[in-house]
DNA sequence: CCTAATTATGTGCGTAACGCATATATGCGT
DNA sequence: ACGCATATATGCGTTACGCACATAATTAGG
């Protein structure tokens, strides 16, 4: 059946993540979106407290008091944006530092599920998570969500569709 | 790189796991451990407060409360057990309805994901992660919290190893 | 150029889902 | 019978949210 390989993907997807979230935690100290607030907001330097909101899925007033806690915890600092409605997010060096910490941990959590496959296995496994990822009809936002964890230094060529059916709004 | 190939599974299972997480909010309108508790709860009749406590990895007070959750929803009974220290829970007939939506929204999550690779692929992939969870070295605990919101209807043949390696406390 | 709608942010207030420390009851071993 | 381990419950605090509302800045229309 093709539900018994659904059900396989669903348990294999909540062991990783129970790893990674429980990694974060030890490296931030904090869970639920407050990681990936952290990686998303190094993706780039433009980054708002708007945007960072439809990426991660919360509230405003949720994304708000995260941000208040990141800047609590002296990983990112207000800026002023150009738009002088907007607040520009920064990551101060201690949250740079971190950032690196994070991903590194993430990665460091799914290979020690992965690494018990032979290095073919694991290359075969590369091909269909792939052609999977690249085939799913995914706006400009839902890239940002599904990759709001993943290491840029790693993942050079992101499989996810960038203009296809569904549009950014 | 082999890193590249754990980073693209991290991405894969966040999606999976947000998905998941966003149906099983729908159905029993809770979030956090909350569905994977149901689920557990009917996976037989002797569950006890402690068990369910070691599978979820909370604390004994979070899965006090969370049972009293449960309860107030009505999903679930506290019936005295064989040892009159235990409370045995037990689901009730809307309990046993929530959790088959559960588990059938849980499904059909990741379905919506996989269904774009082609029957062949997706047996493959099938094949894979069955050989990377059958490899894992768990104990008997961490299978059921791996497996803490898998359909039991749908996995008749569990790939994780039953006794190897570490041991259940 | 002035007003109205829109966009971005911040705040008061409440809630869900936890953890820690402590208390109580039952079972077990000697 | 006594001490210790096990299972559950409760008081209290915290984290991570959401909703409703308020405020400042930009944009659109006449």
């Amino acid at each position: 059946m093709d539900t018994e390989i659904a059900n396989l993907l669903g348990a294999l997807s909540l062991a990783v993540m129970d790893r990674i979230e429980h990694g974060a935690r030890e490296v931030i100290g904090r869970g639920g979106e407050t990681p990936a607030a952290l990686v998303v907001i190094g993706y780039g330097e433009g980054m708002t407290n708007e945007k960072l909101r439809r990426i991660l899925g919360l509230s405003h007033s949720g994304t708000v008091r995260l941000v208040d806690r990141l800047v609590s915890d002296q990983l990112v600092e207000r800026r002023p944006g150009d738009d002088a409605r907007e607040v520009a997010l920064h990551l101060t060096p201690k949250g740079a530092a971190t950032r690196k910490e994070l991903m590194a941990s993430r990665i460091s959590a799914v290979a020690s599920l992965l690494n018990v496959l032979s290095p073919t296995e694991t290359k075969r496994l590369g091909t269909l998570i792939r052609d999977l990822l690249v085939r799913q009809d995914t706006s400009e936002m839902d890239r940002f969500t599904i990759c709001r964890m993943c290491d840029d230094r790693v993942c050079t060529r992101c499989p996810l569709p960038t203009s296809k059916g569904k549009r950014a709004r």
